[in-house]
DNA sequence: TATACTGTTAATATAAATATACACAGTATG
DNA sequence: CATACTGTGTATATTTATATTAACAGTATA
């Protein structure tokens, strides 16, 4: 099974991270269906450039989290995780996003309607309704 | 002038940053007026248990923020920043917040409407209405 | 100018994060 | 059982983050 993952050497971001974010994106957004065989560290390591370490690690991570499963001798898998289960881990991630985000709003004393009124900015920049959805709405990046 | 910052050896969190937290606290909230003259590098180290160079960094970096302003062989001061300015730099931090955890709720492919009840879920967690301001919601944390 | 304060710079020590090579152990299959 | 695959564990190298000491330079003032 072939994985689209793409990495970047150059990027101050970490191989693994960057390995880890896309391939969990993979399983989530159910690109990888359950039960699916990935490649073995060495394989994909030698596909990716890089150490079957880093790879192992992804692997560790990502089972740490309940999205894949491994047998010594056999293969890595994604994990029969339950929808359920699933979307709690989905929900889990945002919201640790949040609560960093309103952490933040509370250091600097922001009001709960001022920390309101940045967060509808915020999503109308980075998540606009779907009717609009422009390359670029015209604004600074 | 004493300043009354807490800070713990023991937290996993580094000591400049924790000290970097509290300060910029005491200046964004106004309990710092401009021009306040704060304690020197040696003086603030030796209150707080920690080198000098742990204070200066402090201090370097919430000059770069635009906060602080140091003059060698004077002292440091806190900034005459407009409060326009002032409240530019609050926003643009739960700003910057808010962003990483857009991206994130894109990442796990959540909807626009799935992200906006997220997020107000975790609004009436850790910041609940001012009326209702219990110990602890009843809930765990 | 002498003194006593102020911040500054360079060199260094320590711990944690990141990445690796190599030897080891489990599994499937002829 | 022999082989060729699979993941695993140990020891280690490299880089970055954190923290420190000691010598240096600017400023105010008697």
């Amino acid at each position: 099974m072939r994985i689209p993952i793409q990495v970047s050497a150059e990027s101050a971001e970490p191989m693994y991270h960057q390995i880890e974010v896309q391939l969990r994106s993979l399983i989530l957004s159910g690109h990888l269906p359950e039960g699916t065989l990935l490649p073995s560290i060495r394989e994909f390591a030698q596909e990716l450039g890089c150490s079957i370490i880093t790879i192992r690690r992804v692997y560790q991570d990502l089972e740490g989290e309940g999205l894949l499963r491994t047998r010594q001798g056999t293969g890595t898998f994604v994990a029969s995780v339950g929808v359920t289960e699933r979307e709690q881990y989905r929900a889990d991630a945002v919201i640790e996003g949040f609560r960093a985000a309103i952490e933040t709003a509370k250091r600097v004393h922001c009001s709960r309607e001022e920390t309101i009124q940045i967060f509808e900015q915020c999503l109308a920049k980075w998540m606009p309704p779907e009717q609009a959805q422009p390359e670029n709405g015209g604004k600074q990046e």
